[in-house]
DNA sequence: GTTCCGGCAGAACGATCGTTCGACACCCGC
DNA sequence: GCGGGTGTCGAACGATCGTTCTGCCGGAAC
């Protein structure tokens, strides 16, 4: 029952089509009338590539979080000095979201719209990718000493520092997602260690 | 044209009301008869004290944005010490924000579903808010030596890291509301100014 | 040439949306 | 008693929503 290629790839850019269309307008204002006139398509053919708008939401947000995830273990393979796996955990997500701004805004500003089995199966990934984090905190201590911050808190303000990036961040603009992944970076680090990141201490992500 | 102190009240608890619904549910996903049951008018009494939707929404987005201003003035009055401005910036919004919550959630997450005047309105005390920040933490570079963050991406950091907190924080939790203002105010000083900052750097907060 | 199926469109379905309308009860000044 | 504002309601409006039904078109299989 497997797919053709052409047909793959039709979804992908009907997914791209919508995932820019919910960025712009979010995903209850838009009406499949909309993804209809944005890809080209007519109203009842995009339900032939998809059984219903909740499974379009569901599709955006699961492949975003599959290519980010998988870029995370790539990042993190190998490396074991706890300060650079934070260092490489934070600049993938920031790549990632940098490139994919629709794809991720969607990811984040409408967690709340899916329900039942779509909505676990993205939690369950979320919180894969969370306990990540958390981890790789507690190894920070672990080199770094006792952080002076409940690592929970530490945690979520670093999500919140890097998913806050849709409202307000321009790839396109002045500000290159290097900067702002070492800038988020020495940020985080100089107050949750306890210790100004110079960048000595910060390894550089550019390598590897 | 004044209206009778009843029909204030009558107001603030029906936008109350709204701002509980529309922060579980969403703006766009909660209809009007969802509003009037959980309010307790009928769906046409409900016109009686709002014109539209859309208003119903701007009230309590301006509303609450103009009691957070209102908090920061005066929070921020007489207050010279750049450091405390920030502490007291920060202590203003997150208190503001754990003690209306679906208020907060609705500003920081409905931005976009308002248009036209209204938007407009919302925006000018939005950049108020914004550029207030930004000059505090102007001040705080002229005493402690020019920061190596750009300021523009430590100003979002720092709302990101506020305003994100509807995504995670229960106010009911154990958690208090003075833990995470502190926390997070060294952990984004920490990293702005490059130096540790101690108990005794940071000006405690309860003092009024 | 006929069959078959993937790909897609036009038209329509029932449901629900925000909003409006007309009417009714209440309470006050007169 | 009576007119007029205040507060509230049920019923209905047209519009739009997500989804489905039916069928046409084109090319590969035989």
């Amino acid at each position: 029952m497997a797919h053709q290629p052409a047909h793959d790839e039709k979804l992908d850019a009907l997914l791209a089509a919508a995932a820019r269309v919910f960025a712009k307008r979010g995903y209850h204002e838009t009406s499949m009338r909309d993804l209809a006139r944005e890809s080209g398509v007519s109203l009842s053919g995009l339900y032939y590539y998809v059984k219903s708008k909740d499974e379009l939401l569901f599709l955006i947000q699961d492949r975003s979080f599959a290519a980010v995830l998988a870029g995370m273990h790539e990042a993190l393979e190998g490396v074991e000095n706890p300060l650079e796996r934070l260092a490489r955990f934070i600049d993938n997500h920031l790549d990632y979201f940098a490139s994919h701004m629709a794809e991720m805004k969607v990811l984040s500003h409408e967690a709340l719209a899916l329900s039942g089995d779509f909505l676990v199966r993205v939690n369950a990934k979320k919180q894969e990718y969370t306990r990540t984090l958390m981890d790789i905190l507690a190894e920070v201590e672990r080199v770094q000493g006792p952080a002076h911050i409940n690592r929970r808190i530490a945690t979520y303000t670093l999500f919140g520092t890097m998913n806050w990036i849709y409202n307000w961040y321009d790839p396109l603009g002045d500000l290159s997602v290097e900067v702002l992944s070492q800038s988020m970076c020495r940020l985080f680090l100089g107050g949750y260690v306890g210790l100004p990141v110079s960048d000595a201490v910060l390894p550089h992500l550019t390598a590897g």
